[in-house]
DNA sequence: GAAGCTTTTGCATGCGTATGCAACAGCAAA
DNA sequence: TTTGCTGTTGCATACGCATGCAAAAGCTTC
């Protein structure tokens, strides 16, 4: 009655003092790095800790020092296997440091999801957003709350708002650079959606750079980063006259969908008729089934990044936000013919380099 | 000084109070469901909270209630699309009962990973384990905390431990009855792992009901629930004399690897020279690319058994382990000729019944 | 052995919320 | 007006851990 029927409740900090013979502040040295308590307490302690089978409480120790060690994680296409590859990494990189990821799957827009602005309730340390932006109202609230903020692959105008995205510009040009150095003459472009100005920034680098290579008409056409939708903004390409011989994907996810309905819909060849690229560098896209080239953008550094931007805001909260830039290169495969010059050759993958 | 100078802490109910010119209980209680306070109190409440933009401390709260409306979710391998999906089913599926996910990406073998032990002491209401099982001390630890514990997609014979699953020996058996009934005649399993007892399951399903049909002999490789363990598993079993003409995946994504072996290594030509089946119809699974016949396992149906056997396993503590299955259908694709009989077309869906 | 120093320990309190209990207000019936 | 009841409110305390502070213990040096 007076405890909880089943399963006597967990041993606290006080249990194991009692046992060990000790206080409960010195329990709590115990298990607290670099603080002040006698080797051989510690070592008494730990045993009766053991003996108990006690474990910490994080949630009070959250509220006792006003960290919790938690992470929280925004993402909206998990379904993409380039963002499964993010959550992974993440949460293996964070693991390292004893940090846990609380996950939030949002609409693609995350700007209207209310469920998201809740996450300081958690009191969690900071807020990783993938393929999400964070609405003003909650960049706010995470500035006054002093919760840093990153995202990663997507661009925010907000001040305060950390950014770690792959070589956007870079991969665009490259992959302009690239298709014209392989003889194409009529190019299309998939886009994600108008409103992810990662997207936009693809887009506009790659249009640039064929314009300085005396094209000026390139199709363009949104998938929204969905498979569907890829789709959809392929079968409108192909169907427009003068059909494009090479297609710029903004993601290898949306590629995979091109590819699809290139060679299924349209009974293209590839890359004899039509040459399709990407970007990410999924490990699918070097599955038999798609074999695609494609500007890799590689998740574990993305990761990587990302927690060191995290490290250095909560060790400095003043410090403005940071944006980082993690290289890749175009990674030559069957969905796309190559060039006569500019291939090498690298520990057995061909690359590309204008 | 006294306080931390970047953005001053965070609201609490005592703010809230002293704006509304109550006493931190009543804010409390304007808070929690059915609790006793006059609606005008309430509103009054909810109007200073709202002035403060006050956000419940979720931490202190589930200190003060025992409950953190956080489950622990384990997963071993979230490249595999299946799982992906899983994941984002359970996440949008709990937040709207208000719960979330805290991630934990272990090993496959899950038994093994001592940092899951620590899960309790997040204070989780539960734990979740999708491809991964749970080790004995876990299992003991959760019991004792009152913690339920659900496994997706793995069996176990710990008592106390819960599991959905699909229906592995249908699905099995049903495989093998279409094989037959297509009229082949060389049979081949690619396993998962050799102690994963669902891949046990499909695969003893499998081979008795073939022996049933006159078909004594079996080839077995495992490609312990990867892509390229798959990959190899499957060049293992084409290499062997007397190749097989029908493969059964224990997972979709060892059979992309196996059609990706199939179709490139070996020259083969799908479902002509070579039937393939997989396990789960991720979205994948129906991309022209794979274009795969399999036996499905609907991720939102898995997520949504799970989630009703954590709530009433924490509606009534005591009661046992329990046990459901989800139902599926197989699914016909051009990865395997179609029988004589048996074929039905529902929804747009070819599927088969014995 | 005393003085001075460092290390170790316990006490007391705070973190933000929930809740049992008693006090209180409001209202209807007598 | 008094009594009894229901519905609201505040007080006090508990939840489990961390930590400033003072007391205690240990050690060194003279």
């Amino acid at each position: 009655m007076s405890r909880k029927k089943a399963g006597r409740r967990a041993p606290t900090e006080s249990d194991v003092a009692k046992v060990a013979g000790v206080s409960q502040s010195a329990v709590s040295r115990a298990f607290t790095p670099g603080a002040s308590i006698a080797e051989d307490t510690r070592k008494k302690i730990l045993k009766a800790a053991q003996s108990l089978s006690y474990q910490p409480n994080l949630m009070a120790r959250s509220m006792a020092t006003g960290r919790s060690n938690i992470i929280a994680l925004a993402i909206s296409s998990l379904e993409n296997p380039f963002y499964a590859q993010v959550v992974k990494e993440l949460s293996e990189q964070l693991r390292e440091t004893g940090r846990h990821i609380l996950l939030f799957t949002t609409s693609p827009d995350g700007t209207a999801d209310p469920e998201l602005e809740r996450v300081l309730s958690y009191q969690v340390d900071a807020l990783i957003l993938t393929a999400t932006t964070a609405s003003l109202e909650l960049t706010l609230q995470c500035q006054k709350a002093g919760v840093p903020i990153v995202q990663i692959n997507r661009e925010s105008n907000l001040s305060g708002i950390s950014t770690v995205r792959g070589e956007n510009q870079r991969a665009a040009e490259q992959i302009a650079d690239f298709f014209v150095a392989a003889g194409h003459t009529r190019f299309a472009f998939v886009g994600g959606s108008e409103s992810s100005n990662i997207s936009q920034i693809r887009q506009q680098a790659y249009i640039g750079r064929l314009k300085s290579a005396g094209f000026e008409h390139v199709a363009v056409a949104y998938g929204n980063y969905t498979f569907e939708g890829a789709a959809a903004a392929t079968r409108i390409l192909l169907e427009k006259p003068d059909r494009a011989d090479a297609i710029f994907c903004a993601s290898d996810y949306m590629a995979f969908a091109a590819l699809d309905v290139v060679k299924r819909e349209f009974g293209l060849s590839v890359p004899e008729d039509i040459a399709i690229v990407g970007v990410d560098d999924v490990p699918e896209a070097g599955h038999a089934a798609y074999d695609l080239t494609t500007y890799s953008q590689p998740a574990a550094a993305l990761a990587r990044e990302a927690i060191k931007i995290i490290d250095s805001q909560m060790a400095s909260p003043g410090r403005r936000a940071q944006r980082r830039e993690v290289r890749g290169q175009l990674i030559l495969r069957g969905s796309t013919r190559l060039p006569p010059q500019g291939v090498l050759t690298i520990e057995g993958k061909k690359i590309w380099q204008s």
